[in-house]
DNA sequence: AATCTACATGAGACTCATTTGCACTTGCGA
DNA sequence: TCGCAAGTGCAAATGAGTCTCATGTAGATT
């Protein structure tokens, strides 16, 4: 269980207004490791009673993503989902199945030496990155077979 | 130049109907090694007095991205790029200049893999991966200094 | 606790890339 | 050349996300 008070001190330590509707996305988004679009998310949040607008789901996830406390992936299936943001410098990347749209997190230590030094070849300055591979998980394999 | 006759063949080897659209489609992505938006193709095309609709640009680029003639990227910018395809196997991954959209292409034995060996670890099956390195390119620091 | 005000929210209109329905055309095999 | 399935054009529809603007409210100030 994520504590309210906790998430109250990093919305103030952000200087974001604590309001409830940005409370209780980012209680949903803590309460889960899913990665979830926009819409799922206000789904959720109304079946909660919390009745906030989509506009205000969309606006505070911007907010949260620049700050930092959330965030947002653009898998290639048209909407961006987000996921809750671990501690600094927690980069992942994802393996997302394309039979169930389960993502699955990976970090690999090499694979991001590797691209700060083929940045530095091409004299490319990066402020983030995207790894994606698509393909299909064991559950579907099983599934299938 | 590309060869029409080149083109038709390989449409007909992709037992896909020769139609000048298709034809002029593929012709101008043959043509250069830019990551076009679908709006772009189509005003290109408009350009050079082939009036085809959006529609079928569309319709056109999913078959051809189908048959793996075409490739679609999604940089994030919301709408999505295409380039022709190289010969098979010939993958290759994306710098992206944050300042002008600049795409650099690279291609990286190691990181290809590494990819393998975190899938066999997840015993996951790859069809498919991207790597996007958003950043700023060596034109635009020089600009910007 | 009451007041103030900059910022946040709700509702719905709007944007813009992409998709779709449908009538019309055309590539191409017979 | 004929027939028809596949391809196309147009315009309307879709759907994720953005914007406007009137109203609400968090949190600083008194």
């Amino acid at each position: 269980m994520v504590r309210e008070t906790e998430i109250k001190q990093v919305l103030r330590d952000h200087e974001l207004k604590v309001t409830w509707q940005r409370l209780e996305l980012l209680k949903l988004l803590s309460s889960t490791t899913e990665h979830m679009d926009a819409e799922a998310i206000y789904l959720q949040l109304l079946k909660r009673k919390k009745n906030v607008s989509r506009a205000t789901v969309y606006r505070s996830l911007d907010t949260l993503v620049e700050e930092g406390l959330v965030e947002r992936h653009e898998f290639g299936d048209g909407r961006a989902r987000f996921e809750r943001s671990q501690g600094r410098d927690e980069h992942h990347d994802h393996l997302i199945c394309t039979e169930c749209g389960k993502v699955i997190e990976f970090y690999n230590l090499e694979i991001e030496a590797l691209q700060v030094s083929i940045c530095n070849e091409a004299n490319f300055i990066p402020t983030d990155h995207t790894m994606h591979i698509y393909g299909v998980c064991s559950d579907c394999q099983a599934k299938s077979s």
